[in-house]
DNA sequence: AGAAATATTATGTACGTACATATTATCTTT
DNA sequence: AAAGATAATATGTACGTACATAATATTTCT
């Protein structure tokens, strides 16, 4: 509002924020071109730019080339998911992570991996099931298929001391991933690698990464009752 | 690597991000500085800042005043969650959204809404249960409380034709929101609304919001069976 | 040697200019 | 009037310069 001296891009992002938040600029309405805005509030036009730039990416704001800029008429919130290692994730919880590997076996994969990587039923792959403990109280349960041919040093790694989580996350960098969240009943076997009981609500996490269009990893995350994932917005 | 004519801020992002793909550089390393890496590249040290920028707010590098840019060593990847309105998540689907008000009522908060929150027992709110449905279907069971001090105006909004969930999307934007994902054994009653079996696992997103500091609404967002939210990263 | 003051440095940001690009609006042609 | 070509325009981005800021490194003081 007030056209003083040094604006700072963040003070234009907050200002703007400020009048669409009170309604002064509503859902739909278009606002001030760049040029009038700067002019308004005192700065450079690449300051405001910046503001909006930073307001459209946070889905407050919809940005079209000539058309201009308006406020979004749907807000659609993003919220940030933090997907950290499990280690970290348990560690930053204050408890004591452990782990211990359940299964390893090299083999061709069943069809529903197929289709999740985009492989063939004859690829070379390494299957490993292990367990997460959060202060030694079964936390997670992974169950995960890697691509040899995408990352063959996995053979290498000695899944006993590190998780392929981990691994994974520190030699396997990816270009581009797929997480679905959703809740499952507990299976017998489930139950039993969790310790609870058959038909228990579990949150389930799966994940599929790619790199360059060649799948990597497609894992089954399933997290022990009472997990809950937080994001603020 | 070619250091040619014109480079934009995108491609100096990937030519940094296929360095710490190739492990060229590795998570912890000191990458070269700005000004460097714009010679390198032979673009301005403005480009180079925006592609690193963008590239730390993703989570791949770490930057400190001073002490320069380095790798991150514990790549944390950011998943971004679109929490649309339910009526579009449904459209988008190409379903047909309905909807229906259950029950709604002005009292006073149980004790865990006034945690949640931070108001006192005392508050004037109102209590709302609705049903979302997607081609008939039940979709989303909504259980939610609205601060009538922070939007009075819901009084007036007519919450059989509009949900709270839209009319508080469009006239009380919040600054700051918290959402948590869990999985939960469907309750006898939740069972009967989203016409399935007790103790059927059901996704629940829990989500509070506020507008500095005074809470405005608190909700128990239930999916039907089955449904499973999606995030690219 | 240890603490405090000072210099150094890499990132952070602001500004003005210039040009690119996508889209809309306008004008021409058929 | 419909279709196609052309002009106009708001945002997108690149660059160079200048200065701010935070964190580290160095020097000075006790």
């Amino acid at each position: 509002m007030s056209s003083l001296e040094q604006q700072s891009w963040q003070s234009v992002h907050d200002e703007v924020l400020r009048r669409i938040h009170t309604r002064e600029w509503k859902p739909g309405d278009l606002i001030p071109k760049e040029v009038e805005l700067a002019e308004q509030l005192g700065c450079a036009r690449a300051t405001v730019n910046r503001a909006l730039r930073e307001l459209a990416s946070e889905g407050f704001l919809d940005r079209r080339r000539k058309a201009g800029t308006r406020v979004a008429a749907h807000p659609v919130r993003r919220a940030k998911l933090d997907i950290p290692v499990i280690r970290l994730e348990i560690e930053g919880r204050g408890q004591k992570y452990a782990y211990g590997l359940l299964f390893s076996e090299r083999r061709t994969p069943p069809p529903e991996i197929c289709a999740n990587l985009g492989v063939t039923a004859e690829s070379d792959m390494l299957h490993i099931t292990s367990l997460h403990l959060a202060d030694g109280k079964p936390f997670m349960f992974e169950d995960r298929w890697v691509s040899i041919a995408a990352t063959p040093t996995i053979l290498d790694a000695d899944l006993d001391k590190i998780s392929a989580n981990e691994w994974l996350v520190l030699h396997a960098p990816y270009t581009r991933g797929d997480i679905y969240f959703s809740a499952v009943n507990a299976s017998e076997t489930e139950a039993k690698v969790l310790r609870t009981d058959p038909g228990t609500s579990l949150f389930l996490m799966e994940r599929t990464t790619w790199e360059n269009n060649t799948g990597i990893t497609s894992a089954r995350l399933l997290f022990a009752p009472g997990y809950r994932k937080h994001s603020a917005i």
